[in-house]
DNA sequence: CGCGCGATTGAGTAATTTCAAATCTAGTGG
DNA sequence: CCACTAGATTTGAAATTACTCAATCGCGCG
């Protein structure tokens, strides 16, 4: 459908939505569909006031370095999350870009919005507050294979996490995710 | 002081709190003294039910890997929280280990005590949420250092970024912290 | 003094990057 | 249907970076 419904179908997954929470909800967040190439947020830019919850396509977050070179971030598919994190959270100017890598359908909020959201609706803290917890698993489990893990086995494990990815993502996108070149991926995979 | 008012002092910078959320507290919360070299956490235990806050000392969380080596996930100093997050948070059973690398003072939580806490006192489980929202930054910017920033950049960045740690973590603490041989920081520590 | 642990140094090796060229692929127009 | 093009991927060879293994150094402590 890639409408609002999708967005509470996915919400009723963790709590239950009031009749109240839904009209509230309704008259905060957009609907915004995004073309391949366009870009949501813009490093540098003064500030990240937004957060994109995805119902359809692809995106990444990504830092451009000193030398050009691209760095992913995160990619979000249908039901992710995605904005620049430290910005958002940190309030400060973005440092990093979003982008889509496919048309995109996403649901566009804002952090004064979803601050109101958990004052009425304190449940509505508790759901975000657990998806944080787990957020934060992913993010140390990364970095603990960043840690341990050789290149081909991280791309091991970045295909058995996320194996909707290899088909969507380009191969300097994953190579660029896993901290490493795209010449090094595509001999990691010419002999697995 | 080295006890629990200190925890409440740490709590008071971000909420206020109420006699009775005191009480809870001071019931549920138990101080715990280690040395140096004691293991808190160890890897593969069954389960992961305690986070710790320290009073005094140093610990570090970290992974042994396949090859026996070991990989710092993180420090921790006073009035910061450590824990294997990993198993923590999804309930599973401890993927790192942590220890003591200076004597420590530290306060024992459970998680279902906590639980009861952000039950009774909301106002905890916004601190909470927004305590998370800042690590997920710390997090986020980690993983941007390891992705665009050399060896010697992730370094200068670190003891920059924590500068207390350089004299009280060893040189091959620090340096499986950076994802570089002990050998390595010592050659990058030579030519600065 | 001598032991033990941690840090440093050197030399050879392995993994990855860089730069450049070649190949592949999907889409476009003749 | 085929040729052409632009973007993406692959391949090769040289250069760089970091690692491994081993030896040595430095220091605190019994």
């Amino acid at each position: 459908m890639n409408n609002m419904e999708d967005f509470f179908n996915y919400l009723s997954n963790g709590l239950s939505v009031s009749d109240e929470a839904r009209d509230l909800i309704s008259s905060i967040a957009k609907i915004k569909r995004f073309q391949k190439g366009d870009l949501l947020i813009e490093q540098g830019q003064e500030n990240v006031l937004q957060t994109y919850f995805v119902l359809n396509g692809v995106l990444r977050s990504f830092v451009i370095d000193k030398n050009d070179k691209e760095h992913t971030v995160q990619f979000a598919i249908k039901n992710w999350w995605i904005s620049d994190y430290i910005g958002y959270y940190s309030n400060s100017e973005a440092m990093l870009n979003v982008d889509c890598i496919k048309d995109c359908i996403v649901i566009k909020l804002n952090r004064a919005s979803i601050q109101e959201v958990f004052t009425r609706f304190p449940e509505f803290e508790t759901f975000h507050r657990k998806n944080l917890e787990r957020t934060f698993v992913r993010l140390n489990k990364r970095i603990v294979n960043h840690l341990q893990l050789s290149a081909r086995d991280r791309y091991l494990n970045f295909i058995t996490e996320y194996p909707e990815m290899e088909s969507v993502a380009m191969n300097y996108h994953i190579a660029s995710y896993l901290g490493i070149t795209q010449q090094s991926l595509s001999r990691i995979r010419s002999n697995t």
